[in-house]
DNA sequence: AAACTCAATATTGTTAACAATCCTGATTGA
DNA sequence: TCAATCAGGATTGTTAACAATATTGAGTTT
């Protein structure tokens, strides 16, 4: 199922688990072993070790000290809450800089991310929809503020880890035409109402 | 200057780092070498990579494969509205929960940061300023909840790494007494108008 | 002088072995 | 029977050596 990868390993070995994480493929709480992972992804227990320390810091898993990692419990409604509240305003701010800044080729790249979306939903593959959906927010983020994507990955698979609205294929093809429709218009107001309504 | 680290560095290491950050011992910009640190505190470079991989994931550094990491750029000062509005966001509802919630025990411990504190601006010394101020907020947040606390931590370090207000001690003093007093008071309307003028 | 080559060096990436710690379950003693 | 003890196995923590990649600078060509 996974063949060898040659070098930085730690990043692939990462976005495989963080896929697995969001779609539900580990439990909550269960705990994660080292050598398996690293047997699994044929790599040493070093870059596994290194991607399990990133998925920590963004929440996805919680770290005891010589007990390793375990996948964290689900945040309360309220916590959840705040996190929607905070990936708002971050991504609001992203998407006012990249209207105001986006060149015809961003527009395209984003169109191509839509695609891939619409395919993914077509073919009703949760993990790749969750994984073209959040490549595409994820894309006026970065060209906003690299500074802040790491942050903004962290709150957002915390976010669909907790309940995700995702399986819902037209739902989420509507609201990301109407994104990124008014996007590519330029159509700041319009496009912060659809994000509103997409993040939550 | 940096003693045996017996078990577990790597937490050791990242938090004398990140104090080291928080208080510009390093220039922006500036490239971080593994070996170095390695050598600084005693340890081999294992534990400094895992040191350096959550501080990237903080924000404060920044990887490139095979280049290493190197300290972040500074915040523009509209990232920093971003962020400040979003840590207000996450620690008044931490407030709010602590309050509801604390104990007398806990009121003692807050009482006891803030005598830390005291004394940190006594002896003008801005790096334990700067460890005190957010071991003080970092209580409440724990408290409230602990999946949120790695989210607060990035957040709160790139906010004072970009524009500290720490070496008013004078101010640092009477802000956290304020705000202390009304939470101590189970005051949660005064706590939330007092954090929010400390928290900018 | 400017641009290119390429070997030497420096630095990061990975690995396997070893050390420290935690967990489990059998044994022992009251 | 029950609790305490303690060996052993399982798992994480650390290390040093090696591999892969990037950088530097001297030498060469134009």
């Amino acid at each position: 199922m996974q063949y060898g990868l040659k070098n930085n390993d730690r990043e692939s070995i990462c976005n495989a688990l963080r896929k697995d994480l969001l779609t539900g493929k580990f439990a909550f709480e269960q705990p994660i072993r080292e050598q398996k992972l690293a047997e699994r992804f044929g790599t040493s227990r070093g870059p596994v070790r290194d991607a399990l320390l990133r998925l920590t810091q963004e929440g996805v898993l919680v770290y005891e000290p010589n007990k390793g990692v375990r996948v964290s419990s689900p945040l309360s409604d309220e916590e959840r809450d705040v996190v929607v509240a905070m990936r708002l305003r971050l991504e609001k701010f992203c998407i006012e800089e990249f209207i105001r800044d986006a060149k015809e080729h961003h527009f395209i790249q984003l169109s191509f991310l839509l695609e891939r979306l619409h395919l993914a939903c077509e073919r009703a593959s949760l993990p790749e929809v969750a994984e073209c959906d959040l490549a595409l927010h994820r894309y006026w983020v970065a060209q906003a503020s690299p500074h802040l994507e790491s942050l903004w990955l962290g709150l957002s698979v915390r976010m669909i880890m907790k309940y995700s609205r995702l399986s819902n294929y037209e739902q989420v093809i509507e609201e990301h035409n109407k994104i990124i429709g008014a996007v590519i218009g330029r159509d700041l107001e319009k496009a912060l109402f659809y994000l509103e309504e997409n993040v939550i």
